[in-house]
DNA sequence: CCCTATAGGTCAGATCATGTCCTATTCCTA
DNA sequence: TAGGAATAGGACATGATCTGACCTATAGGG
């Protein structure tokens, strides 16, 4: 276990420096008697004393275990202190961050890509390397639609909200058509398993949304802008309105031959919760804006009998699926062993 | 967006402090001019170059833009900065780790489980609550055989590990008894989506590995230990030699009507590559040690035609699969509407 | 009861940090 | 092509700060 600013720099006689390695130090799991972090620092117990003082001072809750076999340890305070990663860690908080940028909950997806963002601008590059072919190794939930979203992009575009720079990337509409967009960034939403940028388009003079997963080589140019008043109030609600506008989502209507309780917790909860109809059974409507064959899986991950009332598409993959495991469960003709 | 310890004290005529507050601005991924930063930080600008150049000598790689318009900004370097998160970020890699944790991908995963527990040791308690209330509205992907781990025993267990505490658990073992363990933690393992801990039982005086799914109550006492040498190499070693002396893991063999590439995108990676049959077709034997039904899912997903040869189990399970989706899938009987 | 931890006070001397000057350099824009 | 705005950095005097070496008080474990 190497804690890179930890073990790095061992003869500093900065203070500033100094108060960040022992914070580097506090952050590992344990107890740390003051003699050996004095070593650590090369400094005397007595400023390892003040040093935790000062830490405290600063909010950071140290908290300290008396008598023999005592020490200190960081313990949770009212504000998240500077987390030290070393490279393992810093690695699995990209992949699994990189890896629920495609099926994110609800209220901590945007959130998510603003750290993934934070993190990948300062992630040293021998670990970029490691990110990316692991994230190969991971195998998406997504059935394969091929609208996925490729991570760097949604970190770019974060930090273009972020930092207020002009976007410019390649769009491929709906209908196939490519052009190029000039955009001075907004918002990103996501919508259930599906990324939006509200912009505003330059070249358009107006705002518009784009489906993340139909964009390709953002780049931020770098330029700053004040940002704009959206004419809709929030961003979501925007995107609400024109997905509305363009009838990029259907309807769905499925009973499930299970409580409310068991459909509910094995359904994302953005879907809502299906209403009972009975002891043993209940039926959710509601509108989905991914792919039918998503959805299938999801019904079929629920684990319970269940019966497709709309849309026609869906019943159909259903069925397609079913007769697909069927044929897959028949008794095999041996192959050549 | 508020950055804790960047709005927090605005008056502090602390060094270190500062140099804090200044790292926790300079990870907003956008550029920031000199004056703005000497306003923020309430000092002369010629103080914040200082500042910034002993951030440099530190490590931590401070860009600056000349020329008009220019401005700092943090970039990748050779080691990792600690990482200054607001509340909703540091919220989100918890929910991202937790949800991670459960089907991890190989070599990050106990690396995530470390970094998740140096997290909540110091996430603050407020917070805690909103992680356990995403958490809870997080579907995951389990096909609910009920083997699943809270990850808070993944932390405490890791902290313990970390920190060489003895770890004192309620266990319940495969055939249904129940017992207390006291343990000397050595390492989580987890394999495929199965977390162990292989540690040393102080009662039993000899080496054991515990499912950690069948764990509950585990608590470090404080306790310290130096650890002992396990006598077999690894511990990842020591768990194949133990599940393979208790048979916990059972052969399949599919064939696939689609190449291997394809295949091999669709499915988890420590599963080990199919070899290919033909230029349409491979075959997958493998050793697994979850359930059934999960396995049954995962091909599934994989979304081409199969054909099961092995085992019986997993024959008879998509086929009841397969006959619940075609049920799934007959044209509905009206409901009332 | 003793040992070993943290906790904190005081003091002198060395060190460090700050703001206010100054100039050099680079880049964008007009 | 010239000008403006930004970073970069040297010099210096003043004042604050930091450190180590003393010291005592207090709490827990064996």
């Amino acid at each position: 276990m190497s804690y890179s600013y930890g073990t790095l720099r061992p003869m500093t006689t900065d203070t500033p420096a100094r108060l960040l390695q022992l914070l580097s130090l506090l952050q590992t799991p344990r107890e740390w008697p003051g003699g050996e972090l004095a070593d650590r620092l090369g400094v005397s117990r007595r400023t390892v004393r003040r040093d935790i003082d000062r830490l405290r001072e600063l909010g950071y809750p140290v908290q300290a275990t008396k008598g023999a076999d005592g020490g200190y340890r960081l313990v949770a305070g009212k504000a998240m202190p500077p987390l030290v990663l070393d490279d393992e860690e810093a690695v699995a908080i990209a992949v699994g961050l990189r890896a629920g940028a495609g099926h994110a909950v609800e209220g901590v997806d945007e959130a998510s890509v603003r750290a993934l963002a934070k993190l990948e601008q300062v992630l040293p590059s021998r670990l970029r390397h490691r990110v990316s072919t692991l994230q190969a190794a991971t195998t998406p939930l997504t059935s394969g639609d091929g609208a996925t979203v490729a991570p760097e992009t949604l970190t770019v575009m974060a930090s273009a909200v972020a930092g207020q720079e002009r976007l410019r990337f390649a769009y491929r509409s709906g209908d196939g058509t490519e052009s190029r967009r000039l955009t001075e960034p907004y918002r990103l939403v996501s919508t259930g398993r599906r990324w939006y940028l509200v912009a505003y388009d330059l070249d358009r003079a107006d705002w518009r949304t784009f489906r993340v997963d139909r964009v390709s080589d953002p780049l931020a140019t770098g330029a700053r802008f004040s940002p704009r008043e959206l004419p809709t109030g929030s961003a979501a609600e925007y995107l609400r309105q024109s997905m509305y506008r363009r009838q990029e989502t259907y309807e769905f209507d499925v009973t499930f031959a299970a409580p409310v309780e068991f459909v509910v917790a094995r359904l994302p909860a953005w879907l809502g919760p299906p209403e009972p109809v009975d002891e043993h059974s209940c039926r959710l409507r509601a509108t989905a804006g991914d792919s039918v064959e998503w959805l299938a899986l999801r019904l079929a991950l629920v684990d319970c009998e269940f019966t497709v009332h709309e849309p026609p598409e869906l019943l159909g993959y259903v069925r397609e699926l079913g007769e697909r495991l069927t044929r897959a469960g028949k008794a095999p003709d041996r192959l050549t062993d």
